[in-house]
DNA sequence: AAAAACTGCAACCGCCAGATA
DNA sequence: CTATCTGGCGGTTGCAGTTTT
């Protein structure tokens, strides 16, 4: 268990491999032939563990190495490889002479996966994206949107049928109203919840099995958004009092425990999760960085587990984590989840 | 010209499976 | 049978060079 043998010795080098090392590794296996890597290191005189020498030799002083730019029928042979065998770089390495698995893993993750993107396919399946990524993509493109729109609009806050009609749900997807493309209320937005990713949440009211969002507006007109979101900096998990980061209770129109079997048990374990339910369905997209009461918070997307599924709500995880499980989820389906930076 | 953002790639990390003691 | 060692693998990170702002 844990980390090699070779590699718990004290003074070892790390990093970049200076041109003294690659020559007296290269003059070693050139004498003695490739044996017991954690032998090589002190035969060698090198100040590196064993498995650095062997990958040092695999992907770099190997003689029969082809170095440079990879060829269209390197390329394609790649494609098709992947298609068939996925990430097993090992064994599309053992198919192109002279090029490694980091090499072509390299190759694949900087070029390729990108290429196949930008042609509309999947790189895990090469496929054809399907609908599930283009409600990704068409988030991606919100937010574009979405930035332009706020660089270019006034402070005023808006009236609610306006925004009522520029955000609005279809069905698991988002779209942007005709109007809010063209402009036409544009000014009208630009208040910090507006801005703030989580604005554009679901608040379902238990009577929206659909997911409409039509309770959005209601909720706009609360305090803030803020005040109704656990501060992940000042989180109190050994109380289920909720409070804002201003110290103020969080009231259960916001909040609400969450009382099924998954909440009951995790709030009992003992990294004292705690469900809540607000119903949000967060309008971001993976990786994204914003700010939420005050804190840096990073949006990340996982699948849904087995008994998730039940859950809606918020499940506060610890003092940097927290999850969204929108309405409805289903296994294998995203959770959205949030991570203090 | 300087700073920030991006890109490519070498190297590391952790896990796993097979070999060996 | 169990523990340990070792090599192999895929995922990830860090850094240097390049491009953009």
């Amino acid at each position: 268990m844990g980390r090699h043998s070779c590699c718990v010795k004290q003074k070892l080098r790390k990093g970049l491999w200076s041109p003294e090392e690659d020559e007296k590794l290269l003059k070693y296996i050139t004498r003695f032939g490739v044996g017991c890597w954690s032998s090589v290191p002190k035969h060698a005189g090198l100040q590196r563990c064993g498995k650095s020498c062997r990958l040092r030799w695999i992907n770099y002083l190997r003689p029969d190495l082809k170095r440079g730019m990879f060829s269209q029928q390197e390329e394609d042979h790649i494609l098709n490889l992947h298609q068939v065998l996925g990430n097993r770089w090992a064994q599309i390495a053992a198919q192109l002479p002279g090029r490694t698995d980091n090499e072509i893993k390299n190759f694949w993750n900087s070029c390729l996966k990108k290429k196949l993107m930008r042609q509309g396919i999947d790189p895990n399946t090469h496929k054809p994206i399907t609908d599930k990524d283009y409600v990704k993509d068409e988030k991606i493109e919100f937010f574009k949107k979405k930035s332009e729109f706020f660089a270019s609009s006034s402070s005023s806050m808006p009236m609610a049928a306006e925004l009522e009609h520029a955000f609005h749900f279809n069905n698991g997807g988002l779209m942007l109203s005709s109007s809010m493309e063209t402009g036409l209320i544009r000014d009208s937005f630009l208040s910090k919840s507006i801005c703030d990713p989580l604005f554009l949440v679901e608040f379902q009211s238990g009577l929206d099995p659909i997911g409409y969002n039509s309770n959005l507006l209601a909720q706009f007109h609360q305090t803030s958004y803020e005040t109704s979101l656990p501060n992940l900096a000042s989180f109190d998990h050994q109380n289920t009092d909720f409070s804002d980061h201003s110290g103020s209770k969080l009231t259960t129109n916001s909040f609400m425990i969450n009382e099924g079997r998954e909440s009951s048990s995790t709030t009992n374990s003992s990294n004292m999760n705690t469900n809540l339910s607000a119903g949000f369905q967060p309008m971001t997209f993976e990786g994204e960085m914003f700010q939420f009461n005050g804190v840096n918070v990073k949006y990340e997307e996982r699948n849904v587990g087995q008994w998730e599924h039940h859950m809606h709500g918020v499940q506060v995880n610890n003092a940097s984590e927290f999850n969204i499980y929108p309405m409805g989820s289903l296994p294998g389906e995203y959770t959205h989840v949030y991570h203090q930076i």
